[in-house]
RNA sequence: GGGCGCUUCGCAUAGCGGCAAUUGCAUCUGGCUGUAGACCAGACGUCUUUAUGACUACGGGGGUUCGAGUCCCUCAGCGCCCA
């Protein structure tokens, strides 16, 4: 089970230190939660992971249920052992995959849209996406590996992750799309809602359970929904869903959504940050977040710097032999890689840059959550 | 000296009478927030009122044809073979 302590509140926001405590380590947070799909970091071995300040990492329900099924993992000593990676884990659910492989999909976006992304279009109750099926009980998939159908519901994703082990697991929900109207919204949140306290029984093991709350971009669906989640008998929270078509209603969305949550217990916002998000909804109150960015990017060859991005594909660095960052301290930039040499090898399309992009990302991340920790700690956040 | 072949948008290619013309690489632009995706999309002759638009274009020149990158002649450059 985990334990957390909040250390201190700041007078300036709803931003707070605490101290996650978990059967495979402490976390100090706030905190940036690497995402490891697949039970890896992509292109990173389990040792570079270490060395990247990472505290926490998030593996996915869905994908480890596919490929190679949880008997494995479970068989290789659960999540931590199986990737020989002693830290604290989180697993996702699933719920996002029913967005992400759903509607996400079908319309060609993700959980933000895009300015460009214009909504004459919306989702409506009765309306299924293509590749799989939503019930009242679950949401029938299939596999991308091989097409094979396969049934994930709220007992089916519980199982699953009591299986792989890790030290928090996710209620399975219905992420919604940011194109899906109020009914279609509160709906599939009655759902959520149904499905949250079949995930509370279906629990028997000493794993945290964390509950989702849903409602899009609606205040009232995101109040009712922390309201009700928020009065469950979780371990912890996490806040999921779209957030609309402007980043501006992630602030509101959270301020309507963490006042109604427990305030001793953890909150973990599904799915965000940018590195300008991180202080926002640190101010928001939350203590922990996972983020696909640093190592996405990371692979299109995108380093994130001090002074912004850093397209390192492009021609122009082919020449530029100072390191990514001379402010970052990760073993990339201290260790002689030059912007040349990346640029260079990701041209070549060899691998090894992909894995020395990830180590920098990940390690910049994790340093920028240190200093806004740091900021809280002095009451400048 | 003789014979054969080649020359297309940065590079490499397709093209065998209807073509502003294929594909790959490169380049540029855009996208990516609980990861299907070391990925996806677009541009890549010039101009413009961005259009079933105009102009200029497949080594140079000339010809055949309603129409030529494509056929013919010729010149140039490159390559191979024979003396």
């Amino acid at each position: 089970m985990i334990s957390f302590t909040i250390t201190k509140r700041s007078k300036k926001s709803r931003a707070r230190l605490g101290i996650l405590k978990t059967p495979h380590g402490t976390v100090q947070t706030p905190a940036f939660v690497p995402v490891a799909t697949q039970a890896a970091v992509k292109a990173l071995t389990s040792e570079q992971v270490m060395r990247t300040k990472t505290q926490i990492l998030i593996s996915n329900t869905f994908h480890l249920h596919i490929r190679p099924g949880e008997k494995v993992v479970k068989a290789g000593g659960g999540i931590q052992k199986f990737m020989n990676l002693q830290k604290p884990f989180m697993t996702d659910s699933g719920g996002f995959q029913v967005f992400s492989l759903g509607f996400g999909k079908d319309f060609g976006m993700g959980k933000i849209l895009s300015q460009k992304q214009k909504q004459n279009t919306s989702i409506q109750v009765g309306q299924q996406p293509k590749l799989l099926k939503i019930t009242e009980d679950g949401v029938l998939f299939r596999a991308y590996t091989d097409g094979r159908e396969m049934f994930l519901g709220p007992k089916e994703s519980i199982a699953i992750q009591q299986a792989l082990g890790a030290d928090i697991i996710l209620a399975f929900d219905e992420c919604t799309s940011p194109i899906a109207d109020h009914e279609y919204t509160q709906r599939s949140l009655e759902k959520t809602h149904r499905w949250a306290k079949v995930c509370l029984k279906a629990k028997t093991s000493d794993q945290a359970l964390y509950g989702i709350v849903q409602g899009g971009k609606f205040k009232d669906l995101r109040i009712e929904s922390a309201q009700f989640i928020g009065g469950l008998p979780f371990d912890g929270f996490a806040i999921g869903g779209e957030f609309g078509d402007n980043k501006a209603i992630m602030s509101k969305m959270l301020r309507w959504t963490i006042p109604e949550l427990p305030d001793e217990k953890p909150r973990h916002l599904l799915g965000i940050g940018y590195l300008e998000d991180m202080p926002k909804i640190i101010a928001e109150g939350v203590d922990t977040f996972d983020c696909i960015v640093p190592t996405h990017y990371a692979r299109r060859g995108v380093a994130f710097t001090s002074r912004g991005e850093l397209e390192l594909s492009k021609q122009k660095f082919l020449n530029d032999r100072a390191p990514i960052d001379r402010n970052c301290g990760c073993e990339v930039c201290q260790g002689g890689y030059t912007r040349s040499y990346l640029t260079h090898l990701l041209r070549a399309k060899e691998i090894a840059p992909l894995t020395l992009i990830t180590i920098h990302n990940l390690f910049f991340f994790n340093t920028y959550v240190e200093r806004l920790r740091a900021a809280i700690a002095q009451g400048k956040l």
